[in-house]
DNA sequence: AAACTATATCGTAATATTGCAATATAAATT
DNA sequence: AATTTATATTGCAATATTACGATATAGTTT
């Protein structure tokens, strides 16, 4: 055991929890602000903004990168990474979505 | 090593990734999408709704209590969970906001 | 081509998560 | 009070994640 058992669930829910895992982590969100916030789509700029290890950086990008939350190309040397418009639509969808079916039913209990 | 560096993280960004971190697993996803759906707040079928022991259903929402998506109250015999609106207000209010930026930044590259 | 720069990968240790059988707890029913 | 029902906790095995030093890769500059 220890795997999780994504075959008993939907697809969508799935996906869902692909993304949310992925942002699961302080330093991943703080990866998707730091792209938020800089214009242009900044490379390795990312490592020096965060207090992790280049290598630990790399992998927490590269998570990201599966999860289709960020995209990255190369522009020569260096790496280009931006965010992924359509993951973070789904999300927001997700949300909105959620919170308003739970304003319409005014949950009367707990 | 092994351990998130949760201190190097603004308190948000902390907050946010406990919250995603929370939903990153397909059965938490969907026991918040079972609980949407049933009007009453429905208690201890959900473990029938799941694929997955009864401990392990316990443990999955021991972790969303934990992150403050969803709240339990005791009902006699049984327990009643429910979701707690705050938390995916929160949720919903900070992807509408990356959304938005993103759509006005219209983002020039990769 | 040698040195430098930017990023990725490998290997590994520490820790966390997932899943469940067995067991505990506690209220409800008989 | 014994039994049943609903849920939580414990203990443990399998697996995943986090972090980083060392090293590899690949483009750039000298």
């Amino acid at each position: 055991m220890g795997a999780t058992k994504t075959e008993h669930f939907t697809d969508y829910q799935n996906h869902i929890a692909t993304l949310s895992k992925a942002l699961g982590h302080p330093a991943r969100v703080a990866i998707i602000e730091y792209l938020m916030k800089v214009d242009t789509c900044i490379c390795g700029d990312i490592v020096n903004e965060l207090p992790l290890a280049q290598p630990t950086v790399s992998q927490h990008l590269k998570e990201l990168k599966n999860a289709g939350l960020i995209k990255g190309s190369i522009e020569g040397n260096a790496i280009c990474y931006c965010i992924d418009e359509k993951s973070l639509t789904k999300l927001r969808e997700y949300f909105a979505n959620i919170s308003d079916s739970l304003e319409k039913k005014k949950s009367n209990c707990c």
